[in-house]
Formats: C-alpha cells, sequence, structure tokens
DNA sequence: CCCCAAATACAGAGATTTCCTGATACACTT
DNA sequence: AAGTGTATCAGGAAATCTCTGTATTTGGGG
C-alpha cells in the first residue's frame, strides 16, 4: 500500500513541483492540496493522510498552528515542514509541535523522500544543514527560553496576532474566524496586555521576530 | 525551434516544479538554473535564453535589480517576474524595468505558458488579479509614471511613518513633532495612499524593508 | 466527582482614531 | 503669474479601541 501525502503550501508552483517530485516514487501519492494551516487541517481530518509535507509560513493560519493541531487532534498523521528559514526558534517550536521532518526549501530534492520515508517510520529527519545548527544547543539544554509565543500566547491569541499582523483589522479578523468583533477585541486586548505591548506596530515586530508573519505584504 | 527558456528561484523546489511544468510543452525548454540575481545575469551572458523566468525576492541580488540589467545590457532576452506581492508599487517597478510577464506564484500553473508565449512574441502578459488591480490606476486618467514618482515619500512623511512604525499614537505623533493631531491624521494618510498601504502592520513591515525602523521594540 | 483556573466568547459605554471633504500658507517651477 | 507639491489644520460622521463585566466551556488537581 503506498504512503498517502497531503501537501500544504500557499504557492500553487510549489506543490506543483513537490507532486511532481512525490509521484516519481513508486509507492507514494499525492492525496490532496491545502493553501493555507485551515485547509490542511480540513483535509486532514477528510482525508487521513500518512504525511503532511507543510509549508510554515501561509497566510491565515501559519503551518505552526496547524501542524501543532494536527499532531494534537489526529496523531496518527505525520507532518514535515519545509520552510525556508533555518532559524534556531523555527525549528524548536516545530519539534515541539511534533513534526517528524524539517526541511529547507532549497534543498529538497535530498530530503523530501527520506523524510516522508523516516516519517512513516516514526523517525525524525531534519536537513543535514539544520542539525548543524541545533547541535550546540542540545549539548547546553534541552529545555530553551520560554519567552516565545508559543509559550506564552494561547493558540486562539496565537491565531488572532497572526491576522493583526497580517494587516486585517478587527472586523475582518471577526469574520475570517466567525466570532464577534467583540471577542477579537478582548482577545487582542489580553494579546496586549501579556506581551506588554500596546500598539498594532510593535505587536508587528513581535510577530515578524517569533515567526508568526513575514515581512511580506 | 523551440523556446530557451532560463529559471532563476532561490528555492530549488520552486526551479523544479517550473522544470516540469515547462517541459510538459513540445517547444519549450529549460536551459539553465539560477540561484540568485547575479548567477542570472551570468547564466543570461552565457546562454542567450529567450525567457528568464525570474523570481523577486533571491539573496545575493534580488530580482528587481537582475531584471533592470538583463533588460538594458541583453534587451532580446525577455523576462516573465514570479513574485506572491501583488502590489501596484511592485508591479510598476517591475513594468518600468522592462518585464514582459508578471505571474503570481499562488496562480501559476494558468499563467506561466501564456507569460512565456507572450513574452517571445513581444507582448505583455499580467496575471488577472494584477489587470484588475491596475484597472482603476489606468481609469483615473494617471500615467503609472506619475503614480510611481510621487510614491516616493517627502522628507516629513518618512519622519511621521517612523513614529507610526515606532508604536506612536496619532497623539503622541502630534505632541513629538509639535503639530495638531489633525497634521499627523493627513500625513499619514498621504502616506497610506502614496505606498497603497491601508493599515498599521503593512505599514510597519514597509518602514523595517525600507530601513526606517527596527524590528527592536 | 467537584472545583478552580484558564481560555474563549460576548456586551455596553465612553474615549479615541479613522475617514471624508475642504482650506490656507509657503516654497519652487515654468 | 500660474501651477504644483508640501505642510499645516478643521469639522463631523463612522469605525475602532479601551475598559469593565459576564457567561460558558475545558482541562487538570484535590
Amino acid at each position: 500500500m503506498s504512503i498517502r501525502i497531503l501537501l500544504a503550501d500557499d504557492h500553487e508552483i510549489v506543490r506543483y513541483g513537490l507532486r511532481c517530485l512525490i509521484e516519481e516514487q513508486p509507492d507514494m501519492e499525492v492525496v490532496g492540496d491545502a493553501v493555507n494551516g485551515r485547509m490542511a487541517i480540513n483535509l486532514t481530518y477528510e482525508l487521513r493522510p500518512d504525511v503532511v509535507v507543510m509549508d510554515i509560513s501561509m497566510p491565515d493560519m501559519n503551518g505552526i498552528e496547524a501542524t501543532r493541531r494536527i499532531r494534537k487532534e489526529i496523531p496518527d498523521t505525520k507532518v514535515i515542514v519545509l520552510s525556508m528559514h533555518h532559524k534556531r526558534q523555527f525549528v524548536i517550536d516545530m519539534l515541539k509541535a511534533g513534526v517528524s521532518g524539517y526541511i529547507l526549501k532549497t534543498k529538497v530534492h535530498d530530503d523530501l523522500i527520506r523524510a516522508i520515508k523516516a516519517a512513516v517510520a516514526n523517525e525524525v529527519y531534519l536537513s543535514s544543514k539544520i542539525t548543524g545548527i541545533m547541535a550546540h544547543d542540545f549539548a547546553s539544554s534541552m529545555s530553551i527560553s520560554d519567552k516565545s509565543a508559543s509559550a506564552v500566547l494561547t493558540p486562539r491569541e496565537r491565531e488572532v496576532l497572526q491576522l493583526i499582523s497580517e494587516g486585517k483589522s478587527t472586523k475582518e479578523s471577526a469574520l475570517h474566524l466567525n466570532v464577534s468583533i467583540k471577542t477579537i477585541e478582548s482577545t487582542r486586548r489580553q494579546i496586549m496586555q501579556k506581551l506588554d505591548i500596546h500598539n498594532v506596530a510593535d505587536l508587528t515586530k513581535y510577530a515578524i521576530n517569533e515567526g508568526i508573519t513575514s515581512l511580506d505584504f
């Protein structure tokens, strides 16, 4: 039986490339495409793939949050992360979220198939570049300073923070999440209180530093 | 004779996807790969492709600068831009640099082949999403170059943008510059209009990209 | 099993900001 | 002298933010 794979990336061309790459393998098949984290979660529920190949930076809901939920709610499905960042905090967040692999976009060809095979075998695969970067961190201590958003903010708060830092207004965010404006307001208020930040500009910088949003707009 | 194409993108998986897509066409062939703008220029000199498919954001030298130089120095080679941005100013900059096509990464499949064919026929192809965004600019009887020239911020506007992107409120900014709140309001509106940005989050990202503020807070 | 703390969702009301149309003064160009 | 762009400010309506509370749910400890 072949390995069933779901792709999640907002760039169609990346999904296309991944699909080409994977379908060269006789024992693997792509069963679905998602363009953001929310869609990835829904399709994972629906299709129950063996592996999700997930981009980190996506609009609406990013890959970190989506990975967290998938690993929690559908633990049979493994997640492999596709990223262009090799920042330490990113990798740590993803490992905490329970990913089975971390691959850099600049070096997919060599790593993807191996990572998928490792994932279904319950192993963790990291790009060689990543392991080098992480090495001394593991040596020093396994628990890293937990003042990152993943530690302080709740999942819902991170979700709202991403929307805010992507330029969504309160109203747009409320519509997007199907809750009232008042709810978004109090969630944002909660975020600001927790972080001791009291304006959107600094909130955006925080989100960028935490990898919750990107510098693109 | 087949159309000879050079790919320029720092993500291997994107190049792979583009290559798959293009090689489905009988009359097109990929003659080379570049991982940044500088390499794209060198390979264009060496290989003399008919078309370069160029990503905008690449390390070392970005796609905008590389496009400018290729169009100037090797005008026989057409350039098609691959971007995830759909901001007006971005598109205008690229059109001024002489691109033959502007395609969004979220929608490559439908557009790429058509754009390549348009390029070799000396036509310009824009993603439908792009044309929609550009439409009202053309309708408002303002020429592109006029808008583009006015997009440069005045010193005062940059000063106000800095304050905003540093988290100052309208009132604080007014106090800081010893002017009325109304003045800050209209200056900010002027900034937002020029940049086609309509929220503080994206304004902050712009300011960071422009070096007007830092990521610290 | 119950209770508590945290997370999530929502409301009212006043303060603040945004959004729109104008308007004035000044410098610089043509 | 006329035109253009910059910088300044006003008024008023609409939207948002801020603050104070409250209800419901959920996930552990005791």
